[in-house]
DNA sequence: CTGCTTCCATACGGCAGAGTATGGGGTTAC
DNA sequence: GTAACCCCATACTCTGCCGTATGGAAGCAG
């Protein structure tokens, strides 16, 4: 096969591809043209280059989308790490995580995309532990808040809710965008409603 | 063309198809599979005839998916107007438009379909106005309960969210179904969470 | 220079689906 | 009966994509 699995090819577009580059390639084509829109060919046009390129470094088309999900799986982790994992007090760890919710990344995308194709045995696993691990760091942080195991993982449930349905609402332009002053009254209003402690 | 819109061949199949059979089967094959998976010749299939019945009642792919959106929007509408519209009082209808969630499920996988292609200038605009439509009733009950137009708004938004979020994991399964009695517990935190007012 | 490996280009066969052309069975009108 | 129309079947072309086969350029070893 070959040598690096760490992508080259950050920025500049020289000397040859690496698996990590048809892997990261193909995660930028599934944010836009979702799950059935990836296809060899339309990929190695975006890339410009050939089939022949694509064909030699991967057996076929399901092997790049489940190296591709496994490359997003690890940036999903990755993104959590820093996102929910610091050792900041879990209030403000949680209004982080709402905050980004907003960085309309290209990982938001791709989770997205994923979300129409849950029933795919090659994504829905895939989806299903990404999806777990968010809620399950969610749900620790709420829980040091001061609620009871049951009752923290409800509301991590209800807070991850609305968090991929205001993605959904974001894509669809009928939210506000995070320069506006509505979305910060917005993000204070779901902090109120679903971090800050009550009763 | 034809002269009934409205739909024959609710459960048995005989006779000949209306424009509406076409239009309803184009639905659920886009519940089942996604935009993209709507194809003439696997539409025809599923409704065991041939292509040349297709082309006579519709001049192509895009009209027909153009008319069954179309279609789609009045159903919601419908829909809407039993859910949201009642004479009921606004925690009660909130609450039933809450536990409708786990229901009309062809319905949700359409619009979880169509979530994944916001951007199509078909689908965009019919996706626009019914989430729109759908958040303003929202509103309007979240304000008879007596809060400020502008908390009203926010408030709907954060409860939508959190609606087209809880379809998300119920499509990947991550949620407890409409038996158990987790379901049950968690509506009520939602509703608590949500709906009834504090502060 | 020669041979080997690596990476990509080119060319081909095959399949699935869109759209078209045309015919044919069935019903209705008269 | 027959002419017209409605609805569908059949056969065809065309396009886009997958996968394969093969050749070829660039680098390195000796």
């Amino acid at each position: 096969m070959k040598n690096s699995n760490t992508s080259t090819r950050a920025n500049g577009d020289r000397a040859t591809l690496t698996p990590a580059d048809w892997e990261q390639a193909a995660l930028e084509l599934i944010a836009d043209k979702g799950v059935s829109g990836l296809g060899v060919e339309p990929l190695a046009r975006r890339l410009d280059i050939t089939k022949g390129s694509f064909y030699w470094h991967f057996p076929g088309r399901n092997e790049l989308l489940v190296a591709a999900l496994e490359r997003w799986e690890n940036q999903d982790r990755q993104h959590l790490k820093v996102s929910l994992g610091g050792d900041m007090p879990p209030a403000q760890r949680l209004a982080q995580f709402v905050w980004r919710t907003s960085q309309q990344t290209l990982t938001h995308r791709i989770y997205l995309a994923l979300c129409a194709a849950p029933e795919d045995p090659r994504i829905g696993p895939v989806l299903k532990r990404v999806t777990a691990r968010r809620i399950q760091h969610l749900a620790a942080a709420v829980e040091e808040l001061g609620l009871e195991p049951a009752a923290a993982r409800q509301r991590a449930n209800l807070l991850y809710s609305s968090y991929v349905g205001y993605l959904q609402l974001q894509a669809q332009e009928l939210v506000p965008n995070p320069g506006a002053p509505e979305f910060e009254q917005y993000v204070g209003h779901v902090i109120q409603s679903l971090i800050e402690i009550r009763g």
